[in-house]
DNA sequence: GTTATACTACTACTGTAGTAGTAGATAAAC
DNA sequence: GTTTATCTACTACTACAGTAGTAGTATAAC
């Protein structure tokens, strides 16, 4: 039995717009992802409408047009989500992904000092 | 036109299996990730196959019986799949990324002291 | 040499992501 | 007030992940 953990890639880039403007109509969705039309209009429509059945959304209906807005928060999601793959790709480990990370990504001067900071700062969080 | 792009988990148990092992046959992966037998023999003889029709596995009779080995390298598809997820979940951006984990992630000191000591080497490593 | 075991090859069913069409209602435009 | 545009609700088709059964063959055990 096949069971909804992980957003797709398409489904996460309607949340993360819904969670941008905080509420979407199918409109919206198809004129801010899909400048290109690639998609069909009543496709959005479908996907918006799962996300509801997945209970990442809710719709409301405002005169004639249904309003989509977030039902879980993006913190959250992208917590759970992250432990997820790092559970698949990382066995869960934390410091086998980070290391693995340094090994591979190519990050700037800026990236590094970013990650410097934040680590001073858990230190001093941590006591 | 869904395409393949990311492993699913069991897949990502099985390829893990397979590069610890450097190769394995279907009962190999029935008996080492299932004990408790709870997916059919054949089920992960259907993976196996998959595996190969998708270009992640190699298939080699020997005698009567199949030996899967590896085609795609550990380090290669663990990249491949991170950079996929950073892509959906952090619009790519590894520091928004490294950012959250601080925010959301407990670590420990041990954590901590490992990724200083890594951001040292790649310090030292640009110059 | 028949029986039990173990393996492969093939087929098949379910659920869901990805995609979109159609019907019907309402509102806007003229 | 008929035409056009826009929206929702509903239906539907494909590909593939998840799961497993069956047929057939080869080996092992007796």
């Amino acid at each position: 039995m096949p069971k909804v953990e992980t957003l797709t890639k398409f489904e996460w880039e309607i949340m993360k717009l819904v969670w941008k403007k905080g509420n979407a109509t199918v409109r919206d969705v198809y004129e801010a992802l899909h400048p290109s039309k690639s998609r069909a209009y009543t496709t959005i429509q479908t996907y918006l409408e799962r996300l509801v059945e997945k209970n990442y959304l809710i719709k409301e209906k405002i005169g004639l047009v249904n309003f989509y807005s977030s039902r879980v928060k993006e913190k959250d999601t992208l917590k759970k989500e992250t432990n997820h793959f790092m559970k698949n790709a990382f066995d869960g480990s934390f410091s086998r992904m980070a290391a693995f990370l340094f090994d591979t990504q190519n990050f700037n001067e800026q990236d590094l000092e970013e990650i410097k900071r934040l680590i001073e700062e858990k230190e001093r969080e941590n006591g």
